[in-house]
DNA sequence: CTGTATTTTCAGAATTTCCTGAAACTTCGG
DNA sequence: CCGAAGTTTCAGGAAATTCTGAAAATACAG
């Protein structure tokens, strides 16, 4: 499973993009070689491809099946695991961002609930306010975010092709949305 | 420069997600520091508040420096340095956006036009495919995101309060918008 | 220019994260 | 039940990242 001059470029910009996204180099590449080669590859394949150890390859798959970004197909009369990444990249883009999403947003939100339990003694009379304001925010980006989830891709995907559109829509709402809820936007 | 329990557990929580967010636990500690103060702090305030190094402050607040996220305040009739984060939460949430797409998306997106640059042989015609539907998709959502950040903050707020609303209005737009374009998204 | 207060730099130590190889485990045909 | 093919686990080594302390640089009052 030797990878061309083109393929193997796109592979190691995966790997070293990881370390910025989060990922370690390898469950980068493996991604990579799994979504640029058309047939499904099984564990040995990826130890070929990308030259480091089998353990390595079987956590990296690990990985990556826990964030649902590869699947797992069985080769009849062949015992060995195969593994592809799914077809649609619509579906991987909200896994990635769903993913993102649990591990980075969701563990500050429990946070900062908890800490607003808290009955604020008058020394943390500003950090309650600001950790309210905080909280308010992301709760309101992580609604936005859920919205427009919910939307089926073909919806998704006509709404950010309108382009220049979306802008004039939201300005032409502003009858609908008369931005009269300002009482809350003291910034 | 003490902390109470309250902003401790704050400061605290925002060096543990450091990592999950790739940034450095003492630069995620002092931008929460500076977040939940009121007023401007000197590097020495934050020396003390959180038990590290003199020049560790020192980077982290040059690597807060460089991504927006704290500004500088010259206290009159004193010589040291005085640091603040920036009061408009919605500009803090544009820098945080802006940052990442730039470290984490546009370096992608670069490779991707580079590697469609080269002219595929046979044996590359699928991964050559597959390069294009990425950075097709990649260039969607980017485009999407700079309609969105072109909104002024009051719009912007006043499109993601509208919760449950927007999926009507978007879902209501099938006339404007009656995914004729459906050639393109073949998946 | 000198002396003092403050900030920055950077080599290497400390820590964390990642990867490997050996061993254990699983699955399945015979 | 045995053996072979395949997969997973995990302790420890390798690599990368973060932090520290000492020294250098900067800024400024006198």
């Amino acid at each position: 499973m030797q990878l061309s001059a083109f393929e193997e470029d796109f592979v190691q910009h995966f790997g070293e993009m990881g370390s910025r996204w989060g990922i370690a180099r390898t469950v980068g590449q493996t991604y990579a070689v799994l979504f640029i080669k058309q047939d499904p590859l099984c564990a040995d394949d990826l130890v070929d491809a990308l030259g480091v150890s089998r353990s390595n390859i079987s956590m990296s798959l690990k990985e990556l099946q826990a964030w649902n970004l590869v699947r797992h197909r069985n080769v009849k009369g062949d015992r060995r695991d195969f593994f592809t990444t799914p077809d649609d990249m619509w579906q991987i883009v909200r896994t990635l961002i769903e993913e993102r999403k649990k591990r980075e947003i969701d563990p500050t939100l429990t946070k900062l609930r908890e800490l607003q339990m808290q009955e604020p003694g008058p020394e943390n009379a500003y950090a309650h306010e600001k950790v309210t304001e905080m909280r308010e925010l992301i709760e309101g980006l992580t609604s936005f975010y859920d919205e427009l989830n919910q939307l089926e891709t073909q919806r998704l995907v006509a709404l950010i092709k309108m382009g220049a559109k979306l802008r004039k829509l939201v300005t032409g709402t502003a009858k609908i949305l008369p931005l009269t809820s300002q009482t809350t936007t003291k910034g």
